[in-house]
DNA sequence: GTCTATAGCCAGATAGAC
DNA sequence: GTCTATCTGGCTATAGAC
């Protein structure tokens, strides 16, 4: 029987685990520093989560879980291909307005160990190309946008929409921009990075 | 005085740390493991770079100063902007297809501590968007170019260079490609990036 | 310059009282 | 379930012989 106070405590680790790993990876990452984090004590991790790596997974696999859904948007979904690019660039970028760290936390963590990702694709709702692919390759053919590869262009929809947040320390310096500033370059992107894509494809 | 052994262990040191660094990040690597790469002593590492911090910070620079002339050509050399678009679009995936942890490591090392980047600043040769501003804006107001901001176009031309190497593992999984298939489609990449750009932002 | 041995510290994990 | 105390191992760094 688990009471109230235990489903605090458990959700209160996993948000403090899923803040300390999103800023210093699993490897960075310290079991005292999370339970300072929960404000909770060091051996009640191990109580609810056994080790640090299962504690580790438990959060990756709740990250990567958020951002399976959006891109399943873009390769599943029924929409128009132009709805789709305008609806992603639109939707993603919000939801990264307020994640920013997501995505460099899953791929930092998957380019450190690419095994990982065989255990993902088991996983239900893994995104796949492949009614992407038909859907691309019917519009080409009825000639609706210009000749190109489906996972060419898909490749370029995430490119664009998660780069900036991948890459923003980087970029804020080569374009000089503060914080704040370099948020309303992002927030433009809501829209300018569908029509960028739209313009490129169109005939 | 510094004989050819001594450059060649420095050497062998700094390759060997650049390479587990690259794969592990600093919290990830350890100087047992980097001295094993390197066929050397443990104790050398800290005989020639005096801590595991120091050797970290010189493969870091090392590793910036070779990404740094490559964005420069984009910002600062007197190419037309087409030229620059294919050109970079080229170069830089030729060159990122032989050091693909490169960008990984950069900003992984960047996001977890982004006042490194001040510290980057003041280097000679630090990219700087002023001149590819004036070179776009004036493009725009002579109309060979669509209107677009000099950030968001720039910010575009990284993404869709940088992201398919940082975003490899996982893109890899959603388009069901082998290494080798992945490979074909970043060798493609080569001319069907800057296709794509030019194809957005011409009249 | 290169090696062995080890100091000194810190992290993850557990034992056991309450 | 929650706490304190502690074990155990692994890591950076250094001392000191050669």
């Amino acid at each position: 029987m688990i009471n109230n106070k235990d489903i605090s405590a458990e959700e209160k680790i996993l948000n403090a685990a899923r803040r300390i790993f999103e800023n210093k990876g699993m490897s960075g990452a310290r079991m005292q520093e999370i339970a300072d984090e929960a404000k909770i004590n060091k051996s009640l991790l191990h109580y609810y989560y056994r080790s640090k790596q299962l504690l580790f997974e438990a959060v990756f696999k709740t990250a990567f879980n958020k951002l399976a859904p959006q891109i399943n948007l873009v390769l599943n979904s029924d929409q128009s291909i132009c709805d789709k690019i305008i609806n992603f660039s639109n939707n993603y970028t919000s939801f990264m307005l307020k994640h920013p760290y997501l995505p460099n936390f899953i791929l930092q963590e998957l380019n450190r160990n690419p095994d990982f990702v065989k255990e993902l694709i088991s996983i239900d709702n893994f995104p796949n190309i492949i009614n992407f692919k038909i859907q691309i390759e019917k519009a080409v053919s009825e000639e609706k946008i210009r000749p190109i590869e489906a996972e060419q262009l898909f490749i370029n929809i995430l490119a664009l929409n998660i780069f900036p947040f991948i890459g923003a320390p980087l970029l804020k310096g080569f374009i000089n921009a503060s914080d704040k500033e370099y948020k309303k370059i992002l927030n433009k992107r809501k829209t300018e990075v569908a029509e960028f894509i739209i313009k490129s494809i169109k005939l």
